[in-house]
DNA sequence: AAGTGGTCTAGACCACATT
DNA sequence: ATGTGGTCTAGACCACTTG
C-alpha cells in the first residue's frame, strides 16, 4: 500500500540507468496521489484531511514529505491550512472567487460578488472557437449561458459562458445559480482549480450596448476565459464584456 | 553577531508578555536580514551569495531556516536558484522582465521584447494623479517619459512614465534605454520587486492615434502600472495605451 | 572530486484552536 | 489537556554543475 516501496524503486531504476530527467521527488508523488484523491472525490471540498501524522504513517514516508505535498497544495488554493485545526479541501464559495478568479474591481471600492441575470441558456453544436478553446471533437455540443452582471443596480458585464455539454449535461434543464463554480463543483464534481484570462479591449456593437444600458461604440473590456479543471483539461469557455468607467481590472505583477 | 541572539530574547519576550501577533519566525527576520543586504548593495544584481552553509553558520541558525528565507526570496523572483550552481541575485534583463511584467502577448505568437522610440523627455511639477501613485509630497517634481513602443515596426503601445525626481536626478539628461528597469538598477540602484496594474477600456483620442498610427476611436487598453521597490515603496507610475488588434494582454489565475 | 542546492528523515518544541 | 499545523534543528544522502 505503501507509495514509499514505489518510490524507492522509481529511484534505483533511475539512478541506474542515469535517464537525465526521470527524477521525480517522493512528495511530488506524494501529492500526485492526493490530487487524485480529490479527483476521485474522496475527499469532497470541505472535507477535513487526516493529520499530517495519519497521512505520513498510511502513506509511509515521513511527516516532513506529506507536509511539503500539502504545502505545494496549499500553495495552489486547492486546500486550506489553518493552525491548531486542520487542513481542509477549498471549497468555491463567493469569497474564494473573489480573490482567485474575480478580478474586476470598483475604482474606488474593494471586490464584491455581482449580481446576475440570466438572458438565455441554449444547446447548439460547439462554434470553431468553442471547439478549440475546450479542446472538443468535432461534432460535440456545448451549452451557452448568457447573463448580465450588475454592481448595485448597474450593469457590469455581459457574459457568455460555453460548456462542454458530455460534462455538463442537464445543466441547460434546472435554474443557474449567480456562482456558476459552486454549482460546477456540487453537482458535477467538477474542480476549478485555474484559468487563463486574455484581454483586449473592444467597442460594443448595438445589440451589446443595449443589454448594458450604455451607448454604442462604448469601449468595453473583452475578457476570454479559459477555466481549468485538477487535471488541466479546460472545463468552461467564458467571454465577458465588461464596462470600465467606474471600475478596472486588477493585476498584481509578482 | 548573530542574528540567533536577538531572536531567542525576542522569543521569549513575547512568550512572556504574551501579546497575540507579536510572533515573527526566525526564517522572517534571517529573511529581513538578506533583503537590507539587497537593498543595501551589499550583495547586488547578479552576485552569487554564499552557500547556504556559510550563511548558516555566519548567521548562527541551522541551514534548514538560512533555506526557508532563500526559498521565500527565490519565490518572489528577487533571488534565482540553481542546483548544484548556487543562489544568485535576480537582474532585471530582458528575460525577467518579458516573465514578470510584461503581459502583452501576439495573438499568434509568443512576448517578445519591444523597440522603443522616445518622443519626450521632461521634468515637471507632479500632477495630483501623480502626487497620490508615488505617494510624493506637494511640490516635488517629476521626470516623464513618452515612447513609442513598436513589435516588428508596427506601433503598440504609448506609454508616459512618471518617476520622482527626488530619486532619479539626472536621468533626464542622458538617453533612455528600452530596458529602464535595468537602467533603474544599474544606475540608482532601485530594485523594482513587483507591480500593481489596473486595466481599463478606452478609445484613442486624435493625438494618440495619430502617434500609434490608427484611426481616432480606435478602442485601446490603458494600463495603469504602479511599480514597487524592494521596500515596499512606488518608484514608477507608468500609464500605457496599447492596440489590442492583434495582440493581448495575458494574465494567469492560480 | 568537490561544492552547491534539493530531498528525506526523525525528533523536539512552539503557537493556535478546541474541548 | 489535547490535537493540530508551524518552526527549528541535525544529519544523511541525492542530483546537478564545474574544475
Amino acid at each position: 500500500m505503501s507509495v514509499h516501496k514505489l518510490e524507492n524503486a522509481e529511484r534505483r531504476g533511475a539512478a541506474g540507468m542515469g535517464e537525465p530527467l526521470g527524477f521525480r521527488p517522493l512528495y511530488r508523488q506524494v501529492k500526485a496521489v492526493f490530487v487524485q484523491r480529490l479527483l476521485d472525490g474522496v475527499w469532497p471540498p470541505g472535507t477535513g484531511l487526516p493529520s499530517e501524522g495519519q497521512l505520513a504513517a498510511e502513506i509511509g514516508v515521513s511527516q516532513g514529505t506529506v507536509r511539503k505535498a500539502l504545502d505545494e497544495l496549499a500553495a495552489e488554493n486547492l486546500l486550506v491550512r489553518r493552525q491548531g485545526r486542520g487542513t481542509f479541501v477549498a471549497e468555491h464559495d463567493e469569497r474564494r472567487i473573489l480573490f482567485q478568479f474575480f478580478k474586476l474591481v470598483p475604482d474606488d471600492g474593494v471586490a464584491r460578488f455581482p449580481d446576475s441575470s440570466v438572458l438565455e441558456v441554449a444547446t447548439a453544436p460547439a462554434a470553431a472557437d468553442e471547439q478549440a478553446a475546450l479542446g472538443l471533437p468535432p461534432g460535440d455540443s456545448v451549452i451557452r449561458v448568457r447573463r448580465v452582471r450588475s454592481l448595485d443596480g448597474a450593469p457590469l458585464v455581459l457574459e457568455t459562458v460555453s460548456l462542454p455539454q458530455r460534462i455538463f449535461a442537464g445543466l441547460e434543464a434546472g435554474p443557474v445559480p449567480n456562482n456558476l463554480y459552486g454549482l460546477y463543483s456540487a453537482r458535477y464534481g467538477v474542480t476549478v482549480a485555474n484559468a487563463r484570462e486574455r484581454l483586449k479591449a473592444v467597442v460594443l456593437d448595438a445589440e451589446q450596448a443595449g443589454l448594458l444600458a450604455v451607448a454604442t461604440a462604448t469601449p468595453a473590456l473583452l475578457i476570454d476565459r479559459i477555466a481549468l479543471s485538477l487535471d488541466g483539461s479546460p472545463v468552461e469557455r467564458r467571454l465577458s464584456l465588461c464596462l470600465t468607467g467606474e471600475a478596472h481590472y486588477l493585476s498584481d505583477l509578482r
